[in-house]
DNA sequence: GTGCTATCAATCAGACGGTT
DNA sequence: AACCGTCTGATTGATAGCAC
């Protein structure tokens, strides 16, 4: 971490450097940088992303902090390690399906790394500290892909590079010099570059974290200094080495506890803030202090634009409003869209009849069926549509419609489905009742409910299941099922106790489950146990207190 | 030659379900 | 309800083979 004079304005501010001398493109081992700045967004904040990674290690995982004695202790550490903390593996022999690999290849010794290395041979050794060892490559992109996917993100290609051409893209778009952009992606090859140039492009750092130029590289949230109590408590270890050795380089100290003071908002629910660092009055106090800084600067800008643009102001409001309505179109054609989905799945399985009416041109006699089917995924309507074939007894369907036609119905019994996963039909008993296995894939509050009203794929809900045929159909799933009920129970609860919807009951059970790392068995056990309420008045009520 | 995907094996946490 | 062995799914490390 170093600390940088800004170009044309007072002041500094801290820029983190990675230093590396190998590479796709660095043959040579050649000492070259990447740099970096606090971003403006404090989401995607280098600083607070590597600050909070060390502080979930070293306070929250009780990871012992190296001794920088010398080198040699920690010199191999990674800042990102891959392998399982507790992982047994050199135990075992060789994994994959591949030839056992020997040991002989794997010994990594200082940077003279020579012709070939890959991270593979990092990976490898024995019985090596898992902190030693680097993230591999699979882990790499699978990572990517996750964070990618769910930013809607669909890569199918170079997935580990997608930062490398997407930065250099944002760069170019923001009007960055193409000069930088090449300095920044170790493009340049001309030895002026290579030689003398400072190799951090600065404007490059500047725009991707937000910022125009120098003068306005401007933190409302690194304003307020944390005093000195309470940065003691953030990473001691790392001020007793720094004391040791005399070294004045910038730490994340601060940088960590004004970004928390912001993130702790952004991520509420995050297990990082049970720390004790975040309960102390010292940081509540310091917090208050970086909140007031960026509302009250929030602020003066609003009234900055209203007085020089009204009409912008105006022009933006009335976007909004158009935005808000088209939000709503939007809610209502998704709504219409799922009822639409519910009744096509209530077809599929047969819950609802259809009624088809077939012409048949293929000669000069037009033929024209009509018949209401009760379909099913097995429904057989041969070519005439009228030689019905006599089905076994189907199970007393739950639909309200009986047609006059229905003993018509070509409906061919659902043979057995053992698996979880093909639920495009369902066994039956004996005696016609449906045996249905309640999803194991539901994991939230709103699809169990979905589940236990609706039904899944088009199936009878619980709900029905329940009306029609009692606990028969659940004979063999009976723990799943009590378990689950106990949190329909709550949210029906919730309607009755304190007058709450039944989508803000689900979402109260699904803050609780998020809040607390609950899953949804766990809600239920809780509830069941009697350990928790999910209201003080159903508490009440079920205890008769008064 | 390199990056990526498909695939297998190891491992772990938590869910499941039978027994007491 | 507690206990405990088994099952299941998620995660990770690793390799072969494909595409470029």
């Amino acid at each position: 971490f170093q600390e940088v004079p800004k170009v044309g304005a007072e002041g500094t501010y801290p820029i983190m450097m990675m230093i590396f001398n190998q590479g796709k493109t660095n043959k040579f081992n050649k000492t070259q940088t990447g740099a970096c700045m606090r971003n403006k967004m404090v989401e995607i904040c280098p600083f607070m992303a590597l600050s909070f990674h060390f502080f979930w290690r070293w306070h929250c995982q009780k990871e012992t902090f190296p001794n920088m004695e010398n080198n040699g202790n920690w010199f191999q550490l990674k800042v990102l390690y891959g392998a399982r903390p507790q992982s047994r593996s050199s135990e075992k022999k060789g994994k994959g399906k591949g030839p056992e690999r020997t040991g002989a290849d794997s010994v990594v010794v200082g940077n003279d790394y020579g012709e070939e290395s890959s991270d593979d041979e990092i990976c490898e050794a024995g019985n090596q500290n898992p902190l030693e060892t680097a993230i591999s490559k699979g882990t790499h992109t699978r990572f990517m892909k996750i964070a990618l996917n769910s930013a809607g993100i669909f890569v199918t290609r170079k997935v580990t590079h997608v930062p490398r051409s997407s930065a250099a893209k944002m760069a170019d778009l923001a009007g960055v010099p193409e000069s930088q952009i090449r300095r920044m992606g170790q493009w340049n090859t001309d030895t002026m570059t290579n030689s003398y140039l400072d190799s951090l492009p600065r404007q490059f750092m500047r725009v991707m974290a937000g910022f125009e130029n120098d003068a306005s590289y401007h933190l409302l949230r690194g304003i307020e200094e944390p005093c000195s109590d309470l940065k003691r408590m953030v990473f001691p270890w790392v001020d007793y080495w720094r004391n040791r050795h005399a070294n004045n380089a910038v730490n994340q100290t601060t940088t960590f506890l004004q970004d928390a003071a912001v993130m702790m908002d952004v991520i509420p629910e995050h297990p990082i803030w049970k720390h004790e660092l975040f309960k102390t009055q010292l940081f509540l106090n310091f917090q208050s202090k970086v909140k007031s800084h960026i509302t009250s600067n929030t602020e003066t800008e609003s009234s900055i634009l209203r007085r020089f643009v009204p009409k912008v102001e105006l022009q933006l409001s009335s976007i909004n409003q158009i935005l808000r309505e088209f939000n709503e179109r939007q809610r209502q054609s998704d709504q219409a869209q799922r009822q639409l989905q519910q009744a096509f799945n209530n077809v599929i399985s047969g819950k609802q009849q259809l009624q088809l009416s077939v012409r048949l041109n293929n000669d000069n006699q037009a033929t024209e069926t009509t018949g209401t089917v009760a379909s099913s995924p097995h429904t057989n309507i041969n070519n005439t549509g009228t030689n019905v074939t006599s089905p076994p007894q189907p199970p007393q369907h739950p639909s309200e419609n009986t047609s006059p036609l229905v003993n018509e119905v070509p409906v061919i019994s659902p043979t057995p489905n053992t698996t979880a996963n093909a639920t495009i039909s369902l066994p039956y008993t004996n005696e016609g009742i449906p045996v249905y296995k309640m999803s194991r894939q539901v994991a939230t509050v709103t699809d169990l409910w979905d589940e236990w009203m609706v039904g899944r794929d088009g199936f009878w809900s619980i709900e029905e299941l329940e009306s029609k045929w009692g606990t028969k159909w659940r004979s063999h799933d009976r723990k799943w099922f009590n378990i689950r009920k106990k949190i329909i129970d709550a949210v029906n609860d919730l309607q009755k106790d304190i007058g709450l919807s039944s989508s803000s009951a689900i979402s109260v059970l699904q803050g609780v489950m998020n809040a607390r790392h609950w899953s949804l068995d766990r809600l239920g056990t809780e509830l069941q146990k009697g350990t928790y309420f999910p209201s003080p008045e159903t508490k009440r009520r079920k205890l008769g207190l008064p």
